[in-house]
DNA sequence: TCAAGAGGATTGTCAGACATTCTTGCAATT
DNA sequence: AATTGCAAGAATGTCTGACAATCCTCTTGA
């Protein structure tokens, strides 16, 4: 027998697309930190009724995607630069610990993913291409934690990251951040590719660290 | 201007107080892993409408405290030992550092509550209380928890927790686990109070593993 | 100027409805 | 006998409409 390929189409609610649309318009910055989101408003926008929206929104609760306070209505995130720090600590441990397993358990094909990933951050840099930064970036990442062995460890991170994003594209337009973030990123992948872990582990650190450090600066000049 | 005190009753909306209740009865076990919950009977058995239960039925989704599958309704998940592992690794990377961090952080106040729930869970373990035995244990976490210094950090510990209630206190149950539990709670206590950074995580390392190792041996044995 | 109150806007919650999908049991066919 | 096909029933996905409770704002009055 081939292999067990699973041919279920499974169906798209309305509320799912709905999570997503709105997940995605959150992270890329549609929404402005503290803006209130009115629901009818949204209903028609979206072009379903009030109790899909609901069921949606209270999914998005749950990422922290947004706030839902009783009878004020849900409304976008405005982090504390403490909270940034906690997620980014909280990211630290949890990718390093990824990218340190990923190196030891990366498939060949894998790698040469992870290394196209890294080529196609390297182009949308040179080209200066904020959009296409970003997504390269998450490509890059997807892999990594794809390939760490633990789904909660990646399940979590995607988490994270996605209630920082807007801090982490601030701070990738930065002057010279992409540069150094590609350099930082190219020394994880070359330490992978060695299955160095300790190396590995170590530049993902401070690639980390770097990033929350880029992220302040970023915040900083925002206020 | 004496204490500015926060006097807001903050307002239980039905829906919240739904999936307070769910969750309790989830991670307490009052539903077995892959049952079914179908939406009108637990509609009539909460006391409330359709569109509310759906509404907490999506936050408990995303919790990953139950499955929604479209088109078949929410259940109980089946944990398999490799997510169970899975988490269990994640909540040491976490649960070590917490204990680490506490350990430089915590006041004396906080560090008598910790030692009066650890007094609690020992009088639990000697009187062979299966129920204290579970929350007093919460309760030395959580306080070790909420002074490790990043409530992200405790909101995912707590999070992943929950997931795996069930098979702590099944292990919890398990011949001579709750004395040896007992004892290396003490461990990780005296390194706190102690002050010993180091100390404190190698003790709440050992702590997990050996939780892990005895949530293995439940659920072997469960099946 | 500031406090009190009225009005509108928004949310929380419910009831009811209907199309779609899943499940299940039974009959028919190979 | 095993499998297929089908039909009835159950459960879910989604919508409309409604109303009370709460919040916000603006006006009014002191």
């Amino acid at each position: 027998m081939p292999q067990e390929l699973d041919l279920r189409v499974l169906p798209r609610t309305v509320q799912e697309e709905t999570v997503e649309k709105l997940r995605l318009a959150i992270v890329s910055g549609h929404f402005q930190p503290g803006a209130r989101l009115v629901e009818s408003q949204l209903c028609v926008e979206l072009g379903i009724s009030r109790p899909s929206l609901r069921e949606a929104l209270r999914s998005l609760a749950a990422e922290r995607l947004i706030n839902l306070v009783p009878n004020r209505g849900p409304s976008i995130p405005e982090l504390t630069w403490e909270e940034v720090t906690a997620i980014y600590e909280v990211r630290e441990m949890l990718e390093v610990d990824a990218v340190g397993r990923c190196s030891q358990r990366i498939t060949e094909d894998e790698l040469e993913k992870l290394e196209n990933a890294l080529s196609a951050f390297e182009t949308a840099t040179l080209n200066n291409d904020s959009v296409a930064r970003i997504t390269t970036t998450e490509d890059f990442y997807s892999i990594i934690l794809a390939n760490c062995g633990n789904p909660i460890l990646e399940e979590i991170h995607r988490g994270l990251v996605a209630r920082i994003s807007l801090f982490r594209s601030r701070s990738m337009s930065l002057e010279g951040r992409a540069i150094s973030s590609l350099a930082e990123m190219k020394d994880i992948y070359k330490a992978i590719a060695a299955r160095d872990e300790i190396a590995a582990r170590s530049a993902s650190r401070k690639h980390v660290l770097k990033a929350m450090a880029a992220a302040k600066k970023a915040m900083e000049s925002a206020s």
